[in-house]
DNA sequence: AATTGTTCCAACCGCCCTATA
DNA sequence: TTATAGGGCGGTTGGAACAAT
């Protein structure tokens, strides 16, 4: 059966919203609910296309969204998760009650990239301009030790996963930003609170690994990520074997375990990575 | 006061994944 | 299994507001 088409956009309304157009999604929406968004432009009246009415009542309109300026504190915690899982700005979000991601994205482009770069710090790296020198000095002479390996050198990067640092190497304050040279802090000191960044870090892995992963042309790619659990400490090697980009194929891979020093298989749906199959690795 | 440049953010675009028939 | 719609998401843009000249 064919449904309707979702998004007619010929001599549908486009633009910025006026006040009428508010009201009207505002009443329906806490009146009946949202429901279907390609049905409730009609229900309530207006003469836009679904997608155009969702944007509009999730970034501005629906109850308990802030609409003041981000918080040194917000502002702290979006740079530290763009560190850990770079642009998920949804899940960033989600960190910060009452913000969008569009919010967060707006900010992040116009505001804090170019604070960072004030401070000498890359906004992609979150590392300083003269450390990514440094290390692009060394190109060639260093191992990408716990990111990539082969399987016959197994032991050897199990060490080097433990020792993985974390990738944020400065905090920020309520004056502004000030490095402590938080890199040298090994992971299993970072205090239990701090558990959703590791969460989240395996979020990156998991997805990076994803991302760049080819059966077909380079040798299976293995990924690291340390992680607590009743006081028993777990290396979670992610083994990824497929592309995820197939549809409706489940990405393949095993996580391999200290404490049962057992190969577990694990299937990861598809590459956006949801926080419950981190939870679960854990 | 007029012009030009910059900043900011609401809204759009296009791609992707999932659900459904 | 396939085709299609719905919805989520990241990147980008248009234009209003503000600042500088």
């Amino acid at each position: 059966m064919v449904r309707p088409a979702c998004c007619e956009k010929l001599h549908l309304k486009r633009g910025l919203w006026t006040e009428e157009e508010d009201a009207k999604i505002l009443a329906h929406g806490l009146k009946h609910g949202i429901g279907n968004w390609t049905a409730f432009p009609k229900k309530a009246g207006l003469t836009r296309c679904g997608k155009s009415c969702r944007l509009r009542w999730t970034n501005y309109l629906r109850p308990n969204l802030k609409h003041e300026s981000f918080t040194p504190h917000e502002e702290e915690l979006i740079v530290r998760l763009h560190a850990t899982i770079g642009s998920r700005w949804p899940i960033i979000a989600q960190q910060l009650p009452g913000r969008t991601d569009n919010d967060v994205k707006n900010y992040w482009n116009t505001k804090l990239k170019k604070k960072l770069s004030g401070m000498g710090i890359d906004h992609v790296t979150h590392k300083p301009f003269s450390q990514i020198l440094a290390d692009y000095g060394n190109i060639g002479g260093l191992p990408k030790a716990g990111m990539r390996m082969a399987i016959g050198s197994l032991n050897k990067d199990l060490k080097n996963a433990i020792l993985m640092k974390p990738e944020l190497p400065y905090s920020l304050s309520t004056q502004g930003f000030s490095n402590i040279n938080s890199h040298l802090m090994p992971m299993t000191m970072i205090p239990i609170k701090m558990e959703p960044f590791k969460t989240l870090q395996a979020i990156r892995l998991v997805t990076e690994a994803s991302n760049s992963t080819n059966l077909e042309s380079s040798p299976p790619n293995l990924y690291f990520m340390k992680a607590h659990c009743h006081h028993h400490h777990h290396l979670l090697l992610v083994h990824l074997l497929r592309k995820s980009r197939q549809p409706r194929r489940p990405l393949a891979g095993a996580i391999f375990s200290l404490k049962t020093r057992f190969f577990q298989p694990l299937m990861l749906k598809n590459t956006r990575i949801k926080l419950s199959i981190c939870r679960w690795t854990c």
